[in-house]
RNA sequence: GGCCUCAUCUUCUAGUGGUUAGGAUGGCAGGUUCUCAUCCUGCCGACCGGGGUUCGACUCCCCGUGAGGCUACCA
């Protein structure tokens, strides 16, 4: 078992957290906390063209909210910071002259229109786009001249011939790349920044990182950063290389076929947490032993770098939603209760009625509002569906078509209709408000059996339940009036208001 | 074009030379309190192809094929 074990997640900060950073984040984390080790949050902003404000608020967000704290990152401080690269732009020109000093580097003043045009020929002819090394042999008196005229320069790795990198990726197993077919990488722009190649290769090795554990796509990337680190004559960390979470269509996951913002679970959806997490988690790893649920702490006692696997998995939403009802309906109801509140809390969510009027239950403490998520959450995978299933309780559904609805289109002949409504206003008359257990379940059992003490024998299930239902929630589709009832009668007037609605359903019978 | 990776049911996967190829999801059928959902039961459903190696290949090797990633002064 390795000891001093420091891993990272290295996002920059160019949009909304995307769902890939989170696993890889929540790989890397497992791993840390396993080994008692230390998760660090390093910002790579080193593009200034593609950043986006509020970016690292927003990954700060996404990891607090499955329940992964960073043990050092910008927030959290740390020895080895700073941990933005911005801020660290001085360590990377030194390095960055240090190697061309030693000649593993150099200037290079191509404009980006020869770039261009080169890349052009070479595409047209067929031959891999490479940098055709032109300023490789610049003498020091004309890089001198150049530097002194303030020409605008890069600094380029001077890729090695013909020499063969290799590492055993602690995933993938032995892997062999040739130098020939890399490029002579930028490290440093134009404008001072450093590229990812030198900025990740200096800090990861400042940072005392023992394990780089990364998506895939940065798998022909590996080998340049070897020789970087040979390079600086640094030992190269352990690394890992985790398969790709693609779409349907087997691409690499992109925002044209899914939501690829972690915000977008939890806030546009509100999926449970631990649901997204147990998704992610299973995307390229699977446990020895697995559980129905899991907790991170359960996670971080499983996880093991050797069961995961090394083929891309497809993001599958069907099964993100079976998680998101299990987590959601057989969590502890008040832990559901508050996160849904929250959820709903959220500066950015839009009300819906059903949720205004929800809260406004909620807030006189009535036990009815924790019943309705109780029984609203058994057919939900996440919060907006659990609003959907709200509404039936505040009476803001689609308007019935009568009697169609009630009789399934004269499936149902009208006598019977008439009747299934009739007993169930007669049972609902009846009821003992009092003796209704206060366990949602147990209310729902002993409604179901007086309903079937009360089934006249000439009436089909169909024809018995189906009127009612749809009479008492005025709803076509809906939740079964069992689990309705159960909430609703715990209601002040809800008595009164089912038997009311009942009757009318039942006069318009009459004709 | 070049380099690299990957390949078991729809999907996530178990499987490390001998298994009726297992689980979950999904679909279908039936049952439970009507519809939807849950739950229960049953069913459907896979080793990409071709060569080797071997007494024996899903498993090891090679060649195809397919899919994907990378190939920027993006990460």
């Amino acid at each position: 078992m390795p000891d001093n074990v420091r891993v990272r997640i290295a996002p920059s900060p160019t949009g909304d957290p995307h769902i890939g950073t989170l696993r890889t984040a929540l790989f890397n984390y497992l791993y840390a906390k396993q080994h008692s080790g230390k998760f660090v949050f390093r910002l790579e902003d080193t593009d200034k063209t593609r950043e986006v404000a509020g970016s690292f608020d927003k990954l700060e967000e996404s990891l607090s909210w499955i329940g992964i704290d960073p043990d050092e990152g910008p927030v959290q401080g740390g020895s080895f910071g700073p941990y933005i690269q911005s801020e660290r732009l001085k360590l990377y020109e030194d390095f960055a002259r240090q190697l061309v000093c030693s000649g593993k580097a150099y200037y290079c003043f191509c404009t980006p229109e020869r770039l261009a045009n080169l890349r052009e020929e070479q595409t047209k002819k067929k031959l891999p786009p490479k940098y055709d090394r032109l300023c490789r042999g610049l003498s020091q008196a004309q890089i001198k001249k150049k530097i002194d005229s303030n020409q605008p320069f890069v600094i380029r790795m001077s890729m090695p011939d013909n020499e063969s990198v290799e590492w055993s990726d602690i995933i993938k197993g032995r892997l062999i790349f040739n130098s020939n077919d890399l490029d002579d990488q930028v490290l440093l722009k134009s404008d001072g920044y450093p590229t990812y190649h030198l900025a990740s290769v200096v800090d990861d090795h400042l940072m005392e990182i023992s394990h780089v554990l990364r998506g895939e796509d940065w798998l022909s990337s590996t080998p340049k950063h070897l020789l970087l680190y040979k390079s600086f004559g640094w030992n190269p960390p352990i690394f890992g290389h985790f398969p790709l979470i693609t779409n349907p269509d087997r691409s690499k996951l992109s925002k044209r076929n899914n939501n690829t913002s972690v915000l977008y679970y939890k806030v546009d959806k509100g999926y449970h947490p631990m649901a997204l997490t147990h998704f992610m988690v299973f995307l390229g790893w699977t446990p020895e032993k697995i559980r129905d649920f899991y907790s991170i702490d359960m996670l971080v006692q499983d996880f093991s770098l050797d069961r995961v696997g090394v083929s891309p998995a497809v993001f599958d939403l069907d099964h993100l939603n079976f998680l998101g009802k299990k987590y959601l309906s057989e969590s502890d109801l008040s832990e559901i209760v508050s996160m849904y509140l929250s959820w709903i809390n959220d500066r950015r969510h839009v009300f819906t009625i059903a949720e205004k009027k929800f809260i406004e239950l909620y807030k006189t403490n009535h036990p009815a509002s924790e019943a309705m998520i109780d029984v609203c959450r058994r057919r939900a995978s996440y919060f907006v569906e659990l609003s959907e299933q709200l509404k039936v309780f505040f009476g803001v559904t689609e308007p019935l078509v009568v009697p169609n609805d009630l009789t399934i289109d004269g499936k149902i002949d009208p006598v019977s209709a008439k009747k299934s409504l009739t007993v169930a206003k007669k049972i609902i008359q009846d009821i003992d408000l009092k003796a209704l257990p206060k366990e949602t379940d147990k209310r729902i059992n002993v409604l179901i059996e007086i309903f079937k003490r009360e089934q006249p024998n000439d009436l089909g299930g169909q024809a018995y339940l189906h009127p009612s239902r749809v009479a008492l929630t005025l709803c076509k589709q809906s939740m079964n009036a069992f689990e309705f009832l159960s909430v609703i009668l715990l209601l002040g007037n809800g008595k009164e208001l089912m038997v009311e609605r009942l009757e009318g359903f039942i006069d318009r019978f009459k004709s």
